[in-house]
DNA sequence: ATCGATTTGTCCGTATGTATT
DNA sequence: AAATACATACGGACAAATCGA
């Protein structure tokens, strides 16, 4: 394998098809450091700034990630994406063994804060009402899938936390307090993450995920809880049924 | 404004935001050309190629374009988001007017095709059975904000040409087909979009799109549609409830 | 239709800074 | 502390696309 100097193709194309072609090929495997800048530069006979546009490429395409000081890596392999039922009622938990994979759930944070402005608008609270705030992060087959944050008004959970702490599923949690959350209402948005959920889903921060803001209300019409996730879009197809 | 060197902030960051207050402000809009790369980096004191890397930088954060051996110009300003209610019938126009926006079709292509694989076993049609295609761009504001394609089986819509070339609603149509179509089951994915997508939504290939899959059942369980829309992830916030 | 000026695209070379090992 | 690796910045050169004279 070497660069063409008169096809007329730009060599940094050329290299990164050459890289795309080697990771397909499975010579350069999933976290595998490749060569450095300077080094791919003499092998193939292009200036490390050359080599730089390919690599950079690659990043800004997901394939590869760079730390600094350290190298430069493969990106892990995509997975097979997962449809993921929506729904008033969505129990991760039961949908992901449905499709016969293994869910897991580790908690973020649990605790009892004023609710910000977001919430408060959401929810109908008043100023300086208290809500407990409930942050996960959930993987299939342990590789994280979703995070979400939910934020439970004080006065209709009281003395949550400790459920909270060793909460799998949230139906289990609304039981607890006899309450129903029949009716809700989403709204589905494609936006770049923040870096510390790009660090928490493990992507790159030029992949989009799917942001899903969710208000959930009883059966006579009051707003119990406001719930934020975000979903790594190279995996999660959401799926809804009328 | 003046490039700071002492404050070991990147020039190339220091001009991206420069440039961004600039825009900001209105002091440079929305098409306009911005200095050319050796220009720039006259004003600024700075290297061409440090001018370049923040000038990539804002053209892949969608913020500017460059055409070359013209220049580069300022991007479009973003829409405000516009929440977008899917529902077992979605009726676009009625949805937009709703918000005061002026809603506005293009149709790009109507024809009679054979079934594509994916839209067969959507629809579970037999080898060669023959489709409709519909494939519409749709505005708002005069600003594109989704691109659709439907399938309708032959079968169910015959003759249905001479009314697709002139539809304004979907909606319109099924009822001149007697047909209800109560249920309906959606897919939602965020994508990045072909280069055909990013031309019919005017965005840049790294925006991502919210892609919408769409199966359509009438009310005695058959399949009557099948459909694939694109909607512009700055502009569109998908909405759903139960 | 041609030519020249302008502008972005690609490529090379070098030097220095910063983070990691 | 030294070596290695990526990040930033400067310089120059030529190619390719565009536009106007």
């Amino acid at each position: 394998m070497i660069i063409d100097r008169d096809n007329g193709v730009p060599y940094y194309i050329q290299l990164m098809e050459l890289l795309r072609k080697q990771i397909a090929a499975g010579i350069l495997q999933e976290g595998q450091r490749i060569l450095s800048e300077v080094e791919m530069g003499k092998v193939y006979r292009i200036n490390r700034h050359t080599v730089r546009q390919a690599i950079d490429e690659l990043c800004r395409l997901g394939e590869l990630y760079k730390i600094r000081g350290r190298g430069t890596f493969i990106a892990k392999a995509l997975l097979d994406t997962v449809e993921y039922q929506l729904s008033a009622k969505n129990r991760f938990t039961e949908n992901i063994k449905k499709i016969g994979a293994t869910p897991s759930t580790k908690i973020l944070q649990t605790n009892e804060i004023i609710a910000p402005e977001k919430v408060r608008k959401a929810l109908d609270l008043d100023h300086d009402e208290r809500v407990y705030f409930h942050y996960v992060q959930r993987s299939i087959n342990e590789r994280p899938f979703l995070i979400g944050q939910a934020f439970l008004p004080v006065k209709y959970f009281l003395n949550a936390l400790p459920y909270l702490n060793v909460l799998e599923s949230m139906s289990e949690f609304y039981a607890k307090y006899n309450i129903n959350y029949e009716r809700a209402k989403s709204t589905i948005q494609a936006v770049f993450p923040t870096k510390e959920e790009a660090l928490l889903l493990d992507i790159p921060r030029n992949m989009p995920v799917l942001k899903v803001k969710k208000l959930m209300k009883s059966q006579t019409g009051i707003m119990i809880a406001y719930g934020i996730s975000c979903y790594r879009s190279d995996v999660a197809e959401l799926s809804i049924s009328w």
